[in-house]
DNA sequence: CAACCGCCCTGGGTGC
DNA sequence: TGCACCCAGGGCGGTT
């Protein structure tokens, strides 16, 4: 399940690759790894000479000298992969880029069909040129552009519990299931909380805390890739960093002790201790915050 | 407009 | 061993 942190490590590792290459073929090989509403078709770049390689949240981008983008999202297990032409094709492998390079070429693979890339129309946004899809997106915390006290006064007027509230990527993009959990754990603060019953420390805090757990887990991500391989540690897709909260049902929190509970709401699942993040805020006992 | 819900898909896991 | 089911997840389109 790759986040921002995963998709930033992709995006670094094809960037020394990629730019300043010229897009010869783009080769559809199974369906689903193109979406239907694609602006055009991917002969439409063709001859494009890759200008830079771009991410917001967990949306990339190949940003060529044409006015038009090629976009991908990795969805739940896509991977992009520089192989040698000759290896064998993947089970799962979707799209097929040849940036003229005499022996190796760019696969994209997806087992879950979540993942797509597309061409898409560009659009202005503050005096640049972004893909239309871009356009709904909202920058991301380790975006320059972040607007920091904006997305504060946004979370403080949402009504619905704080955990879809940091999964919308139109108020704040690039966190998903595993990280909203560690960042919610990390900040002490319950999944179910109303965003507009939270103070406005708590959402400092936790704004802080979603991009220390995304700061350390792309720290683990950019010391084990090569350009041959990008990958995100094998094929689950996000790195094997040290979970506090996501999928630790059962285990004792490394803060407290008190077992780590999941449970369902809004057609997702949240990890959290009983403890650390009650429900309701008791008097001020002081948890404390971090390890 | 904001909030919410169901759907897309496949591999892996579980229970019988 | 086999089969039926269920679950995970991000994003989007539709509905309230």
């Amino acid at each position: 399940m790759p986040e921002l942190p995963e998709v930033e490590t992709v995006r670094r590792g094809l960037e020394p690759w990629v730019v300043g290459k010229k897009i010869k073929k783009i080769e559809v090989v199974h369906k689903g790894g193109n979406r239907s509403n694609t602006f055009a078709p991917f002969s439409a770049v063709e001859g494009a000479k890759v200008r830079n390689m771009r991410r917001r949240g967990k949306f990339l981008w190949f940003e060529v000298n044409r006015n038009l983008g090629l976009v991908a999202h990795l969805g739940m297990s896509g991977q992009f992969i520089i192989q040698e032409r000759k290896a064998p094709d993947e089970k799962h492998l979707r799209v097929r880029i040849d940036c003229g390079d005499r022996r190796r070429e760019l696969r994209f693979i997806d087992q879950r069909t979540f993942g797509w890339v597309a061409i898409d129309q560009l659009v202005q946004e503050e005096g640049l040129e972004i893909p239309t899809s871009f356009a709904r997106i909202a920058r991301d915390i380790f975006d320059s552009q972040f607007d920091r006290e904006k997305v504060i006064e946004r979370i403080m007027k949402k009504r619905s519990p704080i955990k879809p509230v940091l999964l919308d990527q139109s108020v704040m993009s690039g966190v998903g299931n595993i990280y909203a959990d560690e960042a919610l754990w990390l900040a002490a603060i319950h999944p179910e909380r109303l965003a507009n019953t939270l103070k406005r420390s708590e959402i400092e805090d936790l704004l802080s805390s979603v991009k220390e757990v995304m700061s350390a887990a792309l720290k683990q991500g950019g010391t084990s890739f090569d350009d041959l391989y990008i990958n995100v540690n094998g094929e689950s897709g996000y790195f094997d960093v040290e979970l506090e909260a996501y999928a630790q049902d059962g285990e004792p929190c490394s803060r407290c002790g008190t077992e780590i509970r999941r449970i369902a709401f809004g057609n997702r699942s949240s990890h959290f201790c009983p403890r650390c993040q009650p429900r309701r805020v008791a008097k001020k006992v002081g948890v404390k915050r971090g390890k």
